[in-house]
DNA sequence: TTGAAAGCGATACCAC
DNA sequence: GTGGTATCGCTTTCAA
C-alpha cells in the first residue's frame, strides 16, 4: 500500500502539501501539478481508517432489512445507492434477522456514519434504543403504526388500503377477506394502519366484519405465509369474493394455493396485494396492488440521513417525516364479484 | 465515545491490560474480573478505525451484485452473511451498476477484507485487474464461462441446460427455442456454458438448431427481456412448442407474454428456467427449472474469502474452485408436446 | 504558500 | 503478569 509520506517523498514535498493536493487546500499551481502527476503515478488512495480515525467519519450507511430475497427491499436499496454513490457513501447491509440475533448488538457505530432502518418490526425495541444511546443518525421507512421514533419516510397505507376496499366494493364485493402481518405478541396494541384503513373502509361501507374474515400471519410477508394463510382463511371464512394482502408475496402464495384448489383468481375470488414488486405487473394473472414508489422511497431515506449527518445532529431533536404517495394500480387478479347461480 | 483511556484509568490499571482483558491476554483473575466490569460498565467498544489502521483487518466483505433486485442474489447473500456473521464480519454491499460507472474504482480496498464478486459480468475485465493489483482476497460466483480466475463457487449449467434439453425431448419437443443473456461484444468468442450444453444436446439428440431459435438478450436476466424476448423469438421462428430460458425472471416474462397472446404454458409452449428462485414454486404454473442451491452457493463463497483471509494470500497462487451440484426440478410449466390437430 | 508537530485510539513489543 | 512506548496513516493547527 502506498502513503501519502511515501507520496511526499517521491514528489520532494511535504506531506502537508500532499494532503492540500488531495483536499483541495492552498498550493501553487506548479506544485499542485507536480504532486497530482506522482499520486496519479503511484495510484495513491488515503488510508480509509486513518483518515476515519481523525474525522470520525466514514463515509458508509448501514442498511437493515428484513429479508433481502423480498425485491420490495432490494428496489428501495437500489433507490438509496443511487444517492449514496452521488455522494460517495457506500452501504453496509444487515438483515434483521442476524442483527436479532446478533451477541455484539450496537457494531453499527464505529462502522457506518448513519443507519437507514427499512420496516423495523421486532427490532424496533432494543435496536432504536442502541442507536439513540449511540447517538447515531437515524433514518426509518415506516410503515407501522403511524408515528415514527426517527426521521422517516413513509406511506400512508391507510388511504391505500381504503381504496383497495373501495376498488372491491365497486365490483360488487362484500365478503372481503384479510391476510396480512400481526406481531402476536402486540396484537391488540398495534395500530396498524393497513388493518385499521381495511377495517375503517368496511365499516364506511356498511360492511360488518367478523374475526373469522382475518387472517394474521406471523412473518412479515413470504410466499408460504402467503400459501398457507387462505387455507386457514377460507377455511375459517368460506362465503369470502375477495381477499386483500398487506403484501405482494402473500398475494402470490394466496393465489397460488387457491388455484392449485380449484378457485381462480380473479373469477372465483379477487386478490390484492401491497408493494408492487417488480413481478406484479407480470405475474399470471398480473396482479392488482398498491403501488408504492420504491426507488423514491430509498431516495428520501437517503437524503434524510445526509442531512441528518451533515448537520450533524442525530434524530432526537425534531424529526422531518416524508409521506410519499400511493396508488392503487388495477390490473387483472380483481374482477367483478360473480353472481353466484349455485 | 469511551476509549481504551478512559477505561483504564477508571479501573486502575494501564491500558495495555486493558487490551490484554479485551483480546484474552495474560491477565490476573482478580483484574481480569474488575476490567471487565468496568469496560460492561462503560460500555466500551474498541474504535474500528484505530484498530484497523494497526491491524489492517477491517472485518467487512464487500459483495458485489448485479441487481439486487433478483431475488436470486438475495438468497445466495443470505447464505454468505450466514457464515459471515458466524465469525465476526460484516457485509457491505455494491450493484455492479454503481459499481462500473463509478469514478474512483478501487473503494474496496481499505475498507474490506475482501471481496465476492457474483457473476461478474461487464465489470470483470478492470475490476479482477484493479483487485489484483491491490491483493484484495476474491472470490467469485461463477456461471459463465468455463474457468473463474480467482477462487469461486460455480454450478455445470452445461449440465443443468442439458438436463433441460433432455427433459423436453423425453415430452415430444423437437422445436426448442433457446432465450439467454449474451455480451453483444463478446458474442462469437464467449464460451457460455448454458448455450454449449444446449447447442450439445440438441445436437446429442439429432436434433438441428437454426440462429432464429436463439433470442438472445442484452441485459443479464430481467421479466421485460423475458418479455420482449419471446416476442422477437416467436416472431423469427413460429413453429417452437418449448423455450428454455437462461434465468426463471426471464422465464416468467416470457410466460406472461406467451399468455397475453393467448399462448398458454404448458398446453402451447412448454418453458422451463433457471435458478430455482423461491417464487418458482408458486407461481403460475409453477416452473420447471434447473435448481441452484442459493444458501449453499453463498456459504461456499464466505468460507473461501475466509480461508483466503487466515492464510494471508490473494486469489493469485492456486484458485480453488468448488462446483455445487444443481439439479432441474420439474413442475408444471414443461408438458408432452401436444400433437398438432390443425 | 509550505513544513513541522500534535494527536486520533488502538496494537505489539519491550522491559520490569 | 503488568506497564511504557513506538507506530499505524492521516488531519489539523500553528509557525515560518
Amino acid at each position: 500500500m502506498v502513503t501519502r509520506k511515501e507520496v511526499a517523498l517521491q514528489a520532494g514535498v511535504s506531506e502537508s502539501t500532499v494532503t492540500r493536493v488531495m483536499n483541495g487546500g492552498y498550493v501553487s499551481p506548479s506544485v499542485r501539478e507536480k504532486v497530482a502527476k506522482v499520486i496519479e503515478e503511484m495510484n495513491y488512495r488515503p488510508n480509509l481508517f486513518a483518515q476515519g480515525l481523525r474525522t470520525k467519519r466514514t463515509y458508509q450507511i448501514a442498511c437493515i432489512v428484513p429479508s433481502i430475497d423480498n425485491p420490495f427491499y432490494g428496489e428501495v436499496m437500489q433507490g438509496i445507492e443511487e444517492v449514496a454513490i452521488e455522494h460517495g457513501y457506500v452501504l453496509s447491509m444487515y438483515s434483521s434477522r442476524v442483527v436479532n440475533k446478533s451477541p455484539g448488538r450496537s457494531f453499527f457505530s464505529g462502522r457506518n456514519d448513519a443507519v437507514i432502518l427499512l420496516s423495523p418490526g421486532e427490532s424496533r425495541g432494543w435496536l432504536l434504543r442502541d442507536l439513540w444511546e449511540a447517538h447515531m443518525p437515524l433514518a426509518t421507512f415506516w410503515d407501522w403504526e403511524t408515528e415514527a421514533p426517527s426521521p422517516s419516510v413513509s406511506v400512508d397505507l391507510r388511504i391505500g388500503m381504503q381504496a383497495a376496499v373501495e376498488h372491491l366494493v365497486s365490483l360488487g364485493h362484500r365478503d372481503i377477506g384479510y391476510i396480512g402481518y400481526m406481531n402476536p405478541a402486540r396484537a391488540e396494541t398495534d395500530r396498524n394502519p393497513r388493518l385499521t384503513g381495511f377495517k375503517e373502509s368496511m365499516a364506511a361501507h356498511g360492511l360488518r366484519t367478523h374475526p373469522d374474515q382475518f387472517q394474521y400471519t406471523a412473518d412479515r410477508g413470504s410466499l408460504d405465509a402467503g400459501y398457507h394463510g387462505v387455507e386457514e382463511l377460507v377455511g375459517k371464512f368460506p362465503g369470502l369474493s375477495a381477499i386483500v394482502t398487506s403484501n405482494d408475496l402473500l398475494a402470490f402464495g394466496a393465489i397460488r394455493w387457491l388455484e392449485e384448489h380449484g378457485i381462480h383468481v380473479p373469477e372465483d375470488i379477487s386478490v390484492v396485494g401491497c408493494d408492487d414488486i417488480a413481478y406484479s405487473a407480470l405475474s399470471n394473472p398480473p396482479l392488482t396492488t398498491i403501488a408504492i414508489p420504491k426507488r423514491e422511497v430509498g431516495n428520501h431515506l437517503m437524503n434524510l440521513v445526509l442531512s441528518l449527518i451533515e448537520s450533524r445532529k442525530s434524530h432526537h431533536d425534531g424529526s422531518e417525516h416524508i409521506q410519499v404517495p400511493i396508488e392503487l394500480v388495477v390490473r387483472s387478479s380483481t374482477a367483478v364479484k360473480r353472481t353466484n347461480t349455485e
